[in-house]
This record gives structure tokens, sequence and C-alpha cells, in this order.
DNA sequence: ATGCCACGACTATCGTGA
């Protein structure tokens, strides 16, 4: 089973990249982040016509996260528990079968910008919540993943430029402490686990020509639950859908899971 | 030190992103 994440910036803008992505890289199930549209608006039929089933979490403007499936979705929830009084779309999980099942958590971590600052405490505290629901998913004990942006730049070798982003809500201290407080539960980062060294990338900014200088970041990734991560085949990131007509400004990655 | 580019909302700029 073929599951990537993809933060399209905008459905409305996506609509084409998106299509054509969804034909040649033919995933089973894709999270995507930065709909930014309301669940209404969004373009269900188009992906329903080419056999997804369509979930959506969505809100005007800004955020919203969907998942689109081959297989049916079941015991859908939205929303990341632990603050009612957060509105902002982030958080959509589901449940799908395949020689057997697997809980898909896709995410929209806050940018967390200007730090320090009233946003990037809301970051750390979304973090703490992520935590929360982390330790949730390892106590089951049952193959899960939660992948998405998290705008987090894990490590040095993972931004072209590390002493830009030093200060940095993406690459700070403390949130990189946060991050790895969550893989620490004992998840898999799958594309570590499958291949080392610089120069991986999965965003590069529109600005002062990022994508044509190789100037990235990696801040897409996917974390496995220890049952999920004994079904890992491949984790891959689709660098070349950067380079064409109209594109986000981040690549889609995969994994393929052996069930 | 700031804008560089792009998106969506509302229609001329502006908030937001990373």
């Amino acid at each position: 089973m073929k599951i990537a994440t993809f933060n399209i910036n905008g459905i409305k803008a996506r609509v084409n990249a998106l299509s054509d992505w969804l034909d040649e890289a033919q995933p089973d199930v894709a999270l995507l982040q930065e709909i930014k549209s309301v669940d209404e608006n969004f373009p269900r039929e188009l992906f329903e016509e080419k056999g997804y089933n369509v979930e959506t979490h969505g809100q005007k403007s800004f955020n919203g996260v969907a998942i689109l499936s081959k297989l049916p979705l079941e015991d859908v929830t939205r929303g990341l528990p632990g603050d009612p009084e957060d509105e902002q779309a982030r958080w959509i999980e589901a449940t799908v079968v395949g020689k057997q099942a697997i809980r898909l958590c896709g995410l929209y971590l806050p940018n967390g910008n200007p730090r320090p600052g009233p946003k990037y405490d809301y970051k750390l505290a979304w973090m703490e919540r992520l935590h929360a629901r982390a330790q949730e998913l390892m106590a089951a004990e049952a193959p899960a993943l939660m992948a998405g942006d998290y705008n987090i730049i894990p490590q040095d070798e993972d931004a072209a430029r590390p002493e830009v982003w030093q200060e940095d809500a993406l690459a700070y201290l403390d949130s990189r402490a946060a991050y790895r407080r969550i893989l620490n539960l004992g998840f898999t980062e799958a594309f570590r686990a499958r291949t080392q060294g610089p120069e991986h990338y999965s965003f590069w900014d529109y600005q002062a020509g990022a994508w044509n200088r190789n100037d990235g970041i990696r801040i897409d990734h996917f974390l496995l639950t220890p049952q999920a991560a004994d079904l890992l085949v491949d984790c891959q990131i689709d660098k070349e859908i950067r380079g064409r007509e109209k594109p986000s400004d981040h690549v889609p990655v995969w994994v393929e899971l052996d069930l």
C-alpha cells in the first residue's frame, strides 16, 4: 500500500498539478495539507471520479487537511484532541484496512514564526497535544502513522543552509527538542530509516530562486509506530514535481507499506 | 534590514506562509 503526504498550498490553485501527480504516482492514500478551503468548496467529485474516497477537515482561507483513499475510510475523526478552543483545521484521522488495519493521522503542524511570540507558543502547545495523541497510538501497539507537514527541520543536514534557520521556529532548539520528544516515544521516521545524508528536501521557497539553487529544507515527515515500521518497504520524495508548472512549494513524500 | 513569491480574501491591498 502506497501512502503519500503532500502540502498542496491551496486546492483551488493545485487542482491540475495534484490530479496529474495522482495519475502518475497512483498512491492508495494521499494525506493533504493546506487545502485552504472550506469543506463545501473542496472539489471532491474530481477525485471521486479517479476512484478516491474523500474526507476533508477544511477552514476558510488557511490551513485545512484532507484524506484521499482508494480504500474505504473508517472511523474518521477531525481535529487534534486536547484543546476545544482550537479552531484551526490541522488534523484528521482515519483507518484503512489492507491485509491488516492501519490508523492514519494527517497533520499540518503550526509554523510558529515569528519566534518568540504567541504563534510560537501555539506551536509548542500544539506539539504537546501531538505528544499526547502519539502516546495513545504507541499504547495501542498496532500499525499507525502520523504524516504531514511538521514544519520541523529535524537536523542541520535537513537544510541546505542550516545557519539561516538556526533561530527560526522550524529549526530552533526547542522545536527540535519537542519533535524528538515525540520520536523518542518509539516512532520510526520513515525517510531516515531508508536514506542517510544531506541534500534531501521536501520544501523550496518560491522566493529568490530557491528551487534552482536547491536551497531546500526537509519538513514533511512520516512517523511510524513499531508495528507500522515492521511493514516499511520504501520511502521516497517526489522531488521532480517541484520543477513543474504552477507547483506547490512542497513536494509529495510517500511510503510503501506491506499491507 | 527588508523584500524577494505565492495563495486566498476581496477587488487594492493585506495577512500568512517558511
